[in-house]
DNA sequence: TTTCAAAAGGCTAACCGTTAGTGCTACGGT
DNA sequence: ACCGTAGCACTAACGGTTAGCCTTTTGAAA
């Protein structure tokens, strides 16, 4: 984590920060349909091409962490215990994703994408990329040609029990449900392990 | 289906035709990124805002029939022979749907889209908002409460199947894969029906 | 130390999708 | 026959995004 290399990296990150700070401020004050590039761009003091060598679009002003969530998921398959079963380690980081984003601290800034149809799509296109991301590294995990159906489906759905549980009334309670439901679907795509001893002749 | 109203819908219907074959014409020959609207209203013989006033957007050009997959997907569960099974219903329209877009006639337009990100992320937008469309009808279908999370799931893998079928390599046998998943799934999210057996104590 | 290539940033000007604002014309119901 | 309005056109602009070109900083080779 601590870089190796010096003063250039640093000042680089010091400005993507300071855009993302200044981006976050306006759009928290005016609305971020209300805010401009260039307003951002001004309020940080750097010019519009600047922001753009950092952040690829507007949007991406607001998902600055999107790594975080992709890298996690990935390590919740890769890092786990040994032996520990794949879904329940899914299911543990998917849950603590869930009490992230709707815990207090995180809250205005739910509130920001939810009033933005753009902001939700882009979210919505961002989990996809994820989706396959975890595809590859359940089918790693599993010694299996990468991009097989049963793993990209998997990964589909458990992006999906994010996405849903997130907007549930009751986020715990609905993580329970979809689940038990992936569990289910998880099991009747290997017919060689043994969940709850369901094993066909 | 024939209009009770005369010649105004026609022309519109008529105008609103020219605009998207113009669009398609010059999308499959130069390419989607390399068409600018201000090219389609021209070789439509139309105004910018003649354009806008019939497609909310340039990727709805492509997309001109996204109703009718809506239409299709909600009727499969309301139109059903009375007593069929929810999932049977489903895995067959989807697979009408998937066969339909994979075959010959359709090729060329997803050549189009699988070229362009652009085009691709709105497909994504829009299964998304059928998703939700499927899940009320399963919902009202099952005399629910709308927007239960189990019908949101459910609805959800359904697309996810569609999406990741039509990817796949061999579409008929991931359908077959992933529809055994779903109907897993769905056992597993009301333990009052007997599927095959499973009902717990 | 000197030198140099690349990286980071800036400025201008434009492109492209999209949307007012305005007005004209033809159609359809009265 | 009359009038409201739907369909369409035209101009201008707005806002996100990029290309072209230039300056400064910085890391490292010479």
């Amino acid at each position: 984590m601590t870089a190796p290399t010096g003063r250039r990296e640093r000042k680089k990150a010091a400005t993507r920060q300071k855009i993302a700070d200044a981006a976050l401020r306006l759009f928290l004050e005016r609305g971020y349909e209300a805010v401009g590039i260039r307003d951002v761009a001004a309020e940080a003091d750097v010019a519009v091409t600047t922001l753009f060598a950092h952040f690829p679009s507007k949007e991406a002003l607001v998902f600055g962490h999107d790594q975080d969530f992709e890298r996690r998921l990935t390590e919740a398959v890769t890092d786990r215990a040994p032996g520990e079963p794949l879904i329940p380690a899914l299911r543990r980081e998917v849950q603590a994703l869930v009490r992230h984003c709707t815990g207090d601290g995180s809250a205005p800034i739910w509130r920001l994408i939810d009033a933005s149809q753009t902001l939700l799509d882009y979210e919505k296109s961002m989990r996809l990329r994820h989706a396959e991301s975890l595809a590859a590294a359940i089918a790693a995990d599993l010694g299996l040609p990468p991009a097989t159906t049963a793993c990209r489906t998997i990964a589909r759905f458990v992006i999906d029990a994010y996405s849903l549980a997130r907007e549930a009334a009751d986020p715990e309670a609905a993580l329970d449900e979809i689940f038990r439901m992936i569990e289910a679907a998880w099991a009747a795509a290997r017919p060689s392990a043994d969940p709850v001893g369901t094993t066909e002749p």
